[in-house]
DNA sequence: CTCTTTTTTTACCTTTTGGTAATTACCTTT
DNA sequence: AAAGGTAATTACCAAAAGGTAAAAAAAGAG
């Protein structure tokens, strides 16, 4: 049994696109998504769905999986760990 | 701009079962997802969310992103192209 | 400091993905 | 062929991701 998610690596994010002067909003356009969905992502309140990571891993070259992404095994609301 | 989405190689994945006989349900029991969104994803119903690839890459070592995974353009709705 | 412009954040809604449970299709065994 | 089981499919609903537009915050120019 798992129950894995994708999640992004904010602060290797941000420090990427600081260093290529991308706004949220530049950011987004290339990749496809909005610059809402980019915030959301970059600050936790969503985790990366199936086009936020398409975008980034197509349009960015230097970007790979492992060094943006990583999982997350969550423990959701039937949790059957610490009884 | 772009409008990726992730796909799954069906064949592929449909083969990868069948040589580890494993059916849908042991499958989707595996990499923690019900056994419908196997089956949708494996029929081209559904595209493989967060959750389906995170469960498939995590579970089977021998399965990397892009031997299952590719990438698919979409051109939705607000079509820009053909006009 | 005030006015503009750009950037980030959020409220509200739509779309897509995921789950449950019921149904249908396939095999066996008798 | 009938009964039983397993595997695959689908109808319906819930949850999560994505978009639009407006508000708030931050940064510049005068």
């Amino acid at each position: 049994m798992s129950n894995q998610q994708i999640v992004v690596k904010t602060d290797v994010l941000k420090q990427y696109m600081d260093k290529n002067n991308l706004s949220e909003k530049e950011f987004a356009e290339i990749i496809g998504v909005s610059h809402s969905t980019v915030n959301r992502v970059l600050n936790g309140k969503r985790n990366p769905g199936s086009k936020f990571i398409a975008g980034v891993l197509t349009n960015f070259s230097d970007l790979t999986f492992d060094t943006v992404f990583s999982y997350r095994d969550e423990l959701p609301k039937g949790n059957k760990e610490a009884v």
